[in-house]
DNA sequence: AACTATTAATAAAT
DNA sequence: TATTTATTAATAGTT
């Protein structure tokens, strides 16, 4: 009438009940994910490839904007951005604050124009993400503790909130 | 001693509860994703930014191959990148975005002084601020034409499964 | 972080 | 494939 046990962490090998079990467990994940976000105003998203191909997927905001944030963010701390198409990218600490200005002044007077609005609000996430990037090595920095995780889950410590 | 009725699926409100649920929350979807890749053998990808921009990841392979396997795919058919206005002066968004990705990296790649930190903060401020100035623009816009404006897509895209 | 009362997910049967 | 049911799993609130 129902399983017996606990249920076992191994491939399912039965096609019949693998199959529908699969069905089951993938709407649970699904679900899961869009309630995730939707409590704690996450951004989330996630993409599910069947052994048979089929995509499924689930993105509070779109697949394509977390995906960028994720390689702004650092992307698991290896395998940094490509494709910016601009000048190098080394690090010449330099010419940032010249980098910044530049930015800086663009956001002044550029804000007049409506297209710009979903520009503008993906330009503050990376901005946050890097002045978060720069906040949690500080604070490594200080205490000199070091290795961050593999390709698991990264856990940040510390806990801060934004608004109510 | 537990909850007394289901679990409401809005935002929640209190501090410190969404803060500790968060977190079990969180350790919940993520067992589900890992298991549900074992168990089926799929491909799992799982991107999550906390409302204070945190990143927690999963990936039963690594989130860059899962990416490049989805935009092989289609990426959800469409959702290519924009047009939109960008008009010549001084400074064209996407132009801007691939900079900003340039800045977000280069703080990675660097050990970030509070000098840069601080330019990184006033630049946020810049930034919000235009954000809200267009907001504000647009909401006068609407008040004498009807347009109606929203690109949210937030609900989970799942397809079917096929066979008899 | 551990405990417990409940609800939620789900495996098997129908 | 959808519904039912027995059981395990997840989790909100407490301590």
């Amino acid at each position: 009438m129902a399983r017996r046990g606990p249920v076992e962490l191994r491939r399912i090998e039965d096609r019949t009940s693998r199959q529908v079990r699969f069905s089951k467990r993938r709407s649970g994940l699904f679900k899961k994910a869009f309630e995730f976000g939707l409590l704690y105003d996450a951004e989330v998203a996630l993409l599910v490839f069947s052994p048979a191909g089929r995509l499924y997927e689930y993105a509070s905001s779109s697949i394509e904007d977390t995906y960028d944030r994720y390689q702004a963010f650092g992307g698991a701390g290896k395998n940094l951005n490509e494709g910016g198409a601009s000048t190098n990218n080394g690090g010449d600490p330099s010419n940032m604050q010249s980098r910044l200005k530049e930015i800086a002044s663009w956001s002044l007077q550029n804000n007049a124009d409506d297209a710009d609005a979903n520009e503008l609000e993906k330009l503050e996430k990376l901005l946050t993400d890097a002045l978060e990037n720069i906040k949690s090595k500080k604070m490594l920095a200080q205490r000199n503790s070091g290795a961050s995780g593999g390709n698991s889950t990264i856990s940040p410590r510390e806990q801060e909130e934004g608004r109510s």
